[in-house]
DNA sequence: TACAATTAGATTGTATACAATCTATAAAAG
DNA sequence: CTTTTATAGATTGTATACAATCTAATTGTA
């Protein structure tokens, strides 16, 4: 039987290597934009929906506020968020986007095509990709 | 035309959402061994071969010295490696496990089985998954 | 042989992740 | 209307990642 324990036949490490392969990618695409990936991925979100709490961006990304309340911190510092309490229940806070947040949107529109160009992947093995993870995490007992 | 800046539509997300849930799932099947998710990963590197260098490890997992050195030093005071110049040329270390570094290799070896249960994944979609990746990874220009 | 260029690790600084805990607020129970 | 319980964020502490820089050792070269 087969050694268990190598490396190449572990499922957890090509998610690991290939996720952090990706982010390191996007750096010099995001970096104009003066984001972090992390950061682009809060972003998208809120472009999607803006007047967002903590909470329910945290729920898309699945980080939570350990992660998230710095990192807002600095969009905030950067001028492209503001945060602010929930009048209607103040433990709640309010992510919402700036003029200069919402602004920032236009530039980032090249950003997929640009990564995709990068990647140098066809449109066919993105889409297998796509979809064989989406069935993985579908699968995964519970992912979401 | 759709939205590309759909979170969705990212091929990078699913990336990053599955290796953190993955690295999630292993903690508590290696909380036991006295490893973090990484610390595993170059444990088992060295299973497969011990002696290597800092840099030859780095290779393997995509990791360089920055992330490595504190993490060896860990692993050092942990007990389970031992870091120590080559002679024949100061410049490497070479990382040697210890008598404890190989005897944890017989823990180890139930935590893949035991994953995948956790992930509740056929062997099949593990399959599919891990040819998919592996294609993926050769297709991008240089991942390596 | 001197000296420049390389190379392997270590170090520094910044930015995540995430468990665990704390705090303030709101909801539920009595 | 108090007391308990639950909830949303913030905070703390630990462990990665990784770019950039530094240091020591080795190699290449004039």
């Amino acid at each position: 039987m087969p050694n268990p324990l190598l490396l190449e036949e572990q499922l957890c490490f090509p998610f690991y290597a290939i996720s952090r392969e990706i982010t390191k990618r996007y750096r010099p695409l995001l970096e104009p934009l003066g984001l972090t990936y992390p950061q682009y991925l809060v972003m998208l979100v809120l472009w999607e929906q803006d007047q967002q709490s903590l909470k329910a961006v945290g729920e898309r990304l699945h980080l939570d506020s350990g992660t998230l309340t710095p990192l807002l911190k600095k969009l905030e510092a950067s001028g492209l968020v503001e945060r602010v309490k929930n009048p209607a229940d103040e433990r709640h806070i309010q992510i919402t986007l700036t003029a200069d947040g919402q602004a920032l949107r236009k530039e980032a529109e090249q950003i997929p095509l640009a990564l995709k160009e990068l990647l140098g992947v066809s449109d066919e093995d993105l889409e297998l990709v796509k979809q064989t993870l989406n069935r993985l995490t579908i699968k995964m007992n519970g992912t979401d």
